[in-house]
DNA sequence: AATGAGATCAACCGCGTGTTT
DNA sequence: AAAACACGCGGTTGATCTCAT
């Protein structure tokens, strides 16, 4: 036989986390680590599954997040990392301590594909968007809508494609400069290569009281003391936003 | 002020891989 | 060796928020 199910979804509380039930949860990591998610919500007293009860602890509750808007130079090596890597999130998000996959695909799909977009950048592949076949179906929008008007001679409407491939050709050679420019910047190779070290040290799934006091290079004893007061203080979503006090306070 | 569209993001789902029995 | 399972990952969904009309 083999290991026993994570759990019977049967009875099991799902959709968004309370209060409440963060507490438990981070009380539950922070005195005792995590060493297998499927006890964790039967020792912490949750009804929710090991799986739902990681993602939580990953995405939200872990004290080492960094939170808030993305910056522009962050945006940049996402899709730098994104050329290389794909859509290969955890592997981006170890370049990014204290960000989480979620939060850096979510970020993808929302803002930065429109950015590569608004480049003529295929977000995809990260090459031009073909622009030839775009003037082509600009020029057919324009022979269709000019089809009704038949008195424009054809002369006039090649004058108009030539123009269009042309201004198209200028756009293009502008964004690749600017790809360029941004590639240039940075190297990217050193980057990738020092992946294993970093995906090494920032493992969130893995972490626990000692592990973060030991990181901090503090006695345990001092730390329990505000580490309870922190998690104590967690009321609401709110008080998030000062969580940059603590972290400077209590872990780094 | 009401409402609809679009944007955002937390959470779920299903699958692949590694581990345990 | 094989079955059964946990874990981690990426894709997707849907609730909520924001903004324009």
């Amino acid at each position: 036989m083999g290991r026993q199910p994570c759990c019977d979804k049967i009875g099991l509380k799902r959709g968004p986390w309370t209060i409440e039930e963060d507490h438990k949860l981070m009380n539950f990591i922070l005195n005792n680590g995590i060493h297998c998610w499927r006890n964790v919500p039967k020792l912490a007293g949750l009804l929710r599954c090991g799986k739902s009860c990681r993602l939580r602890w990953i995405n939200y509750l872990r004290p080492d997040l960094k939170r808030g808007a993305f910056s522009e130079n962050e945006e940049d090596q996402i899709i730098q990392l994104h050329a290389c890597l794909g859509n290969r999130w955890s592997k981006i998000a170890s370049h990014f301590p204290g960000r989480t996959d979620n939060e850096i695909k979510n970020h993808w799909n929302t803002r930065i594909k429109k950015r590569l977009k608004l480049l003529g950048l295929d977000p995809v592949t990260h090459k031009p968007i073909d622009v030839k076949e775009n003037a082509e179906k600009k020029f057919q929008t324009i022979v269709e809508s000019t089809s009704e008007n038949l008195i424009e001679s054809s002369t006039e409407t090649e004058e108009k494609q030539s123009e269009l491939e042309l201004t198209s050709n200028k756009e293009t050679t502008k964004v690749l400069q600017g790809y360029e420019m941004l590639w240039s910047g940075m190297d990217v190779e050193q980057w990738l290569n020092l992946d294993m070290n970093v995906s090494n040290i920032s493992s969130p799934s893995s972490m626990s009281l000692e592990s973060l006091n030991h990181s901090s290079g503090e006695s345990s004893t001092q730390q329990e003391k505000p580490l309870q007061q922190w998690v104590d203080s967690v009321d609401s979503i709110l008080l998030w936003d000062d969580f940059n006090h603590y972290q400077e306070e209590f872990f780094f």
